[in-house]
RNA sequence: GCACGGUUAGCUUAGCGGUAGAGCGACUGGUUUACACCCAGUAGGUCGGGGGUUCGAAUCCCUCACCGUGCACCA
């Protein structure tokens, strides 16, 4: 016998010692010379500069749940781990640690700067890294990989080439979105649409053609009016149709610009009039395109004021600015009003600010593959789950636009480009420089972060890894990231690979504070996993987490849910604990060993869970496997079979014993078994401690979870019977205040043959006197359950009325039961429409419903 | 405006066509030799409103309301 387990479960220890022995032995390492058939998976990474939340919490579980279940049913697993470069993140963290040396990232210079960032990841970077195998998490380690790593540069930018060269990758200047504090381009994925309380101004120009008549024009950015180059109305427009084709007067700096017509105009908005600045909104870009305007761009990159706004306002920000424009407006008398309006501004993801339309040279994509994509996607070649993403997903590919890769940021994959210096139309596109860099400049942007991540699952894998684990199995990750990544990764995987990139999707819901918020770190409510690991254990946040992680729903947190995960594996070691305190394992069934009752109950349920964690494994359940595995292990195991079965322990008769210590250790190695995925660190400290195996609890086999034996049906019935009558006589136990401990005599009147010492234990009857022909006593108070009808005698504490009124209301009960019963029974309809079984169902509860009735009359009449 | 989710006991939720179930919280009783991170028991629900289909609806259909998310519009 190993050495004795102490009282509460304290995982700290035994979770870091098996993490380190797990380590130590390799056992998360994929061999891609395995003969086992692959299962793999890629992490999403998380960014580098990233600390672990809630949410990796969630979808890291889940994906250790995934692998860690793979190698049980005999799979060579792969779970490769990693971390991404998170452009403008990870420059934005660097760049306010310098901004405290009051230096800018111009200061240093691009190769310094640069140099201080690779400090700086590596200095703090992957801290993430080591959260996540504090977890449990069993990646093969040995394969990390960064989005930055040589090779993994390497296969970006041949990615960047070969699409240049397959046309799909073009260079224009467009009108982009702009952000004036990181001072780079963003895709429309990193925009957010942000609902914004403003201020619609109506303003008037004056007519150039006829002094004293004003053109109305409602704006919200009256910012931007010096860079107005025309005024647009509905050409339809009944109202302003004669003046199309005249001019106005743009009150500052002073300018006469057309009045032009077009179709973008919706009459009924404002005044019908609008302002158009092409350089400044994306449909005044485009009505600009159609009447060859002028663009005029008064805005300097971080969305101030240039020279072009006139001298009263250069250098002004852009929301002082608007304030100055007004009040100027107002001066001139061409304010007419001003009105409080609700409009949706799109801000920058990473900087939080409103992003500025812009005009400028951007790098763009045009997405290979978006047939393909949304057919492996509609056929289900990718399933997708819940499966209704699958929806949100072909919406945003029917409405694909070209993507802005290009970024302005000194952080990430330089783009292969080199312009010649001397013939300014000379390209070289290539993963190798030109071989005479003296003169050639190389182009100074960047790549968007997203256009490294969507080579993930095939550029993280060497050649040898490729070959065996592309394409992978299965993604975990969160439907918020269904379009700058999933999708992407689609295309680029058949582009690329000519293979889909995983076969299931699964998408996570988001954890939300108790109040239904988003976590935020703005909000303080997001706690601290690692705080929680320390509490409650990482097997307690682990199960505690996905016992309440209902299929791609949301999650609202709440501490006591990963209490409830502590608590269930303290009962788990607990009942270990008892176990252990009964000998070495048995080692199996005797032969021909008679099973009791109890005994053929739990192994009936057993068999049912096994069955049900199955089911939910197989549609990706995991609440519902975890849900399974806690009402068997401390309902069903714990609080009815190992209190039954504490008689067959104790006796004297070594093959009772033998029997029902030889259940336990059936049930507590298939339950240690289907939880390993969930509660690895527990489960695997079990498994020794208990004397399963010498070898990891994670190659363990579950060939065997079946019953080791037949199970006769009339034994589990019994047993059935016996819990519902305990359940009832132990409610009349507490309704006339015997305490539970207190041992107290009861007769149990039935006509059953059969052996009721366990009913006895666990009503905590003693003596039960079994006597058939008992006909009760006046005032003695009785319980009708399913084994018969249950005394319980009290010494001077008889209490006719009370009996009387407490019969009466179980009566009433039962009587109203029986009528709903025989009212359905009455209806022919029911009778003849209804499956057979159904009214038979029906027939029986009828009968059963009526013999307690009869029972219950005859008690009261005893009284 | 369009689409997709959600609305079940005080809280978190399961059930998705045949007697509304769990955990937490509340209340009562318990030092029953595995566990107070526990055990036993009790109370608490017209399953968001309305209509329909059906012998039968929390469950299917329609409709409304509210909450959430995405997309579009946004002068």
């Amino acid at each position: 016998m190993s050495a004795a387990i102490s009282t509460a479960y304290e995982p700290r220890e035994v979770e870091e010692r098996w993490y380190r022995t797990w380590l130590e032995q390799g056992v998360f390492r994929a061999d891609p010379a395995s003969p086992k058939p692959p299962y793999a998976i890629v992490i999403p990474p998380p960014n580098v500069t990233g600390i672990l939340t809630l949410g990796h919490v969630l979808n890291n579980t889940m994906q250790d749940i995934l692998a860690r279940r793979a190698r049980m049913l005999g799979r060579e697993v792969l779970w490769l781990p990693g971390t991404d470069h998170a452009g403008i993140a990870t420059q934005t963290v660097v760049e306010r640690q310098l901004r405290k040396e009051k230096k800018t990232r111009h200061d240093l210079g691009r190769d310094e700067f640069v140099t201080q960032v690779w400090a700086w990841k590596e200095e703090h970077g992957g801290i993430i890294i080591r959260q996540l195998q504090r977890l449990g998490c069993s990646c093969d380690w040995s394969r990390e990989r960064f989005t930055m790593d040589p090779a993994y540069s390497r296969e970006v930018q041949s990615a960047f080439v070969e699409l240049y060269r397959c046309g799909l990758i073009y260079r224009g200047k467009r009108m982009v979105n702009w952000c004036p504090v990181s001072l780079t381009a963003l895709s429309d994925e990193e925009v957010i649409p942000t609902p914004n309380q403003g201020t619609l101004y109506v303003m008037r120009y004056e007519v150039v053609e006829e002094p004293g008549v004003y053109l109305a024009i409602a704006t919200t950015r009256p910012e931007t009016l010096m860079g107005d180059t025309a005024v647009a109305v509905n050409p339809k427009d009944p109202r302003y149709q004669r003046l199309i084709g005249r001019h106005c007067w743009r009150p500052f700096p002073r300018a006469a610009i057309p009045i032009i017509a077009d179709d973008a105009i919706d009459p009924e908005f404002g005044t019908g009039v609008l302002k158009v600045t092409p350089a400044h909104d994306p449909v005044d870009f485009e009505i600009g395109q159609r009447h060859h305007l002028p663009t005029l761009d008064v805005f300097s990159p971080d969305a101030t004021l240039n020279e072009l706004a006139g001298p009263d306002f250069v250098g002004l920000d852009r929301f002082e600015a608007r304030a100055k424009a007004v009040e100027r407006l107002r001066e001139l008398g061409l304010l007419v009003r001003e009105e409080p309006y609700q409009n949706t501004v799109g801000y920058s993801e990473r900087a939080g600010v409103p992003i500025e339309p812009r005009l400028s040279e951007q790098w763009f994509l045009r997405y290979p593959k978006v047939q393909e994509c949304l057919e492996a996607v509609a056929s289900g070649r990718i399933q997708f789950r819940p499966e209704r993403w699958t929806k949100t997903f072909e919406h945003w590919i029917a409405n694909i636009k070209d993507w802005c890769i290009s970024r302005q940021l000194w952080w990430g994959h330089r783009i292969p480009v080199w312009y010649h210096r001397h013939e300014p139309q000379r390209l070289h596109v290539d993963v190798a420089p030109p071989s005479d860099p003296e003169n050639w400049d190389q182009d100074p942007d960047v790549l968007d972060t997203w256009f490294s991540s969507w080579l993930w699952p095939f550029a993280a894998m060497d050649d040898e890894a490729r070959r065996r684990f592309y394409p992978t199995t299965d993604l975990v990750t969160g439907p918020d990231i269904i379009f700058f990544w999933v999708a992407r990764m689609i295309m680029a995987g058949l582009h690329f690979q000519g293979e889909i990139p995983f076969a299931n999707v699964y998408f996570t819901g988001l954890i939300r504070d108790s109040q239904g918020r988003k976590m935020s770190k703005s909000l303080g409510n997001s706690p601290d996993p690692l705080e929680l690991i320390a509490k409650y254990g990482a097997d307690g946040l682990r199960f505690g987490l996905m016992r309440i992680a209902p299929h791609g729903q949301d999650i609202r947190f709440d501490e006591k849910q990963i209490e409830e995960g502590r608590n269930f594996a303290n009962k788990l070691w607990n009942a270990c604990r008892f176990r252990q305190m009964q000998g070495p394992l048995t080692g199996g069934f005797q032969p021909g060993q008679q099973l009791s009752p109890y005994t053929a109950r739990i192994l009936h349920q057993l068999e049912a869970t096994v069955a049900r964690v199955n089911r939910g494994y197989a549609e990706y359940l995991f609440t519902e496997v975890a849900q399974s595995i806690y009402d068997f292990f401390w309902s069903d195991f714990c609080d009815w079979y190992l209190e039954a079965a504490k008689n067959e322990i104790n006796s004297t008769d070594p093959a009772i014993r033998q029997g029902a210590l030889a259940a336990i250790d059936h049930v507590i190695g298939v339950v240690l078994r289907l939880l390993h995925p969930f509660m690895p660190h527990l489960t695997e400290e079990l498994w020794h401690r208990l004397g399963f195996g010498t070898q990891t609890i994670q190659f363990a086999t579950l060939d065997d979870l079946a019953a080791p034996m037949p199970v006769d049906p009339a034994l589990v019935r019994f047993a059935g019977q016996v819990y519902d009558s305990v359940s009832i006589a132990r409610n009349l136990r507490a309704e006339h205040h015997v305490p539970s401990n207190r041992k107290a005599r009861m007769i149990l009147k039935t006509d059953v043959d059969g052996d009721f010492a366990v009913l006895a234990r666990l009503l905590n009857a003693e003596p039960l006197e079994v006597r058939p022909d008992y006909e009760g006593e006046p005032g003695v108070p009785v319980a009708i359950t399913p084994v018969g009808q249950i005394f319980l005698p009290l010494v001077g504490l008889v209490d006719t009325g009370a009996e009387r009124e407490r019969l009466g209301k179980e009566l009433a009960k039962v009587e109203a039961e029986l009528e709903t019963v025989h009212k359905k029974l009455a209806n022919e309809n029911f009778v003849q429409r209804a499956p057979a079984a159904v009214v038979a169902e029906h027939r029986q509860r009828a009968g059963a419903f009526l013999e307690r009735l009869e029972q219950l009359r005859e008690r009261v009449a005893a009284l």
